[in-house]
This record gives C-alpha cells, structure tokens and sequence, in this order.
DNA sequence: CACCAGGCAAGTA
DNA sequence: TACTTGCATGGT
C-alpha cells in the first residue's frame, strides 16, 4: 500500500505542483481560518478574514478584547457566524488561561499532547485539530477531510464507512513521516477534489481515473 | 430554484 | 454505538 498511495501523489504533484497551503500570513491566521473553513467555501473565508484584517483584529491580543458580538459581524460572510465566534473565543480562552497567551507555547508541545489540548476545545474536532498540527504547528500529521474519504472511497482504495482514523492511520502508517509530503498531499487532494469530484461519482475527469474507475497510476 | 462548501456538537434511540 | 439535526452565507 505504500507505493500507491507515494504513487498518486507523485502523480497529483506532476500534474498541478506546489500548492502553497497554507494560504496564511501568520500561524495564528490559520488557526482562525482553520475554524472560519468548517464546512465553509474558503472564497467566504477569505472574505471574513479580510474583514479581521482591515479592522487590525487578527491577533491575539486585539481579537481577545474585542466583543463577541463585533466579530460575529465581521466573519458574517463565512457563515455560522455564532457559532464560530464561540469556537475562536474558545481557543483564545484556552491560549489567554493555560498559555499565558504565548502561541509558540502552546505551538511547541509535543504533537500528541497538543493534539489533545486541541480536541479539548470545544468547536476544534479531528480535522480542525490536524490542519492546525500541520500548518500552524508544522508538524507531520495527515489532514483528513471529506474531499479525501471520497476520492479514495471512489477509487475503490477504502471502505464507504471507513472513519476519520482509518484513513489517518492508512495515510500515516504508509508513507514517510513527513511534514512536508503531508502538507502537500494534502493540499493536492483538496485541489483534485475541488476541481474533479464534485458532483459525479464516476470521476471520468479525475486524474486519477482509469478506465475501470481505480486509480490509473500510468495515466499522464 | 436546489445544492454544496477545506465540520462539529448535541440530541435521540 | 449509530443516526439525525442545527448552524448560515455565498457561489454555481
């Protein structure tokens, strides 16, 4: 299973190259993005942080004293405006409380302790929690979202009821414990995904597609 | 008009 | 454990 899963990515890298993920100018940027995408179009997203920009809130110290009822309006365009501004104010209670408000702090513990400091929030899942490990913290942990269960579950590489772990483990335990790689792959997977599978089940214009539907290592 | 997007938590059985 | 529902805007 390693060879496929290196092979399709030396695929998806030939074909669309670096993806520059992520797209963020600080890591606390994209922490706050990483919350502001759940289940969100990342062009409104943009539009939100946009917004935080503008008015000089992204960072911890300006966004931590500013009214929950300011950033709502502000991450409006990004949907579940409520309901994110709770989760950001959750992060930040938990930096302001057990961080001392140091993000390198919080940044440089050890992956699997941070990785339950992060769960620990509420409004930070599995997903939310890895892209954070990986692009805010640079550390080696496979992203997994909906784009990659169905693109590996199209081709016919895992189970439809394969779970969020499954498919980490199957990723991790496969390929080199890369930061990089992992960044990368990732990112490719979300742009294929974007880009090919939105809708059909076929995928005929995936890269990926063979004939029979499996991936078709050979093609390109 | 309907459907979807770089999820998560809470409620129900 | 395994479903179901609420959360909400903006693009196609």
């Amino acid at each position: 299973m390693r060879k496929p899963l290196l092979a399709i990515y030396k695929k998806l890298y030939r074909q669309f190259g670096p993806q520059k993920w992520w797209p963020a100018d600080s890591p606390f940027e994209v922490i706050v993005g990483a919350i502001l995408t759940q289940n969100t179009a990342w062009a409104n997203v943009e539009k939100a942080i946009k917004n935080l920009k503008q008015n000089k809130l992204l960072s911890l110290k300006t966004l931590s004293d500013t009214k929950p009822s300011r950033i709502a309006r502000l991450i409006k365009p990004s949907g579940y405006y409520n309901l994110k501004t709770g989760r950001i104010k959750n992060f930040l209670d938990c930096l302001n409380d057990r961080f001392e408000g140091d993000l390198n702090k919080l940044l440089k513990q050890k992956t699997g302790d941070l990785r339950k400091i992060l769960l620990g929030i509420k409004g930070v899942g599995p997903e939310t929690a890895d892209s954070i490990l990986l692009y805010a913290a640079n550390k080696p942990i496979f992203v997994i979202d909906a784009y990659t269960k169905r693109i590996l579950s199209r081709h016919g590489i895992i189970k439809k009821d394969s779970d969020y772990n499954d498919l980490q483990y199957l990723f991790m335990s496969n390929l080199p414990k890369d930061e990089k790689l992992y960044n990368e792959y990732h990112a490719l997977l979300v742009r294929v995904g974007k880009e090919f599978c939105k809708k059909k089940p076929e995928c005929r214009l995936c890269p990926l597609g063979g004939p029979d539907g499996k991936p078709d290592l050979n093609f390109c």
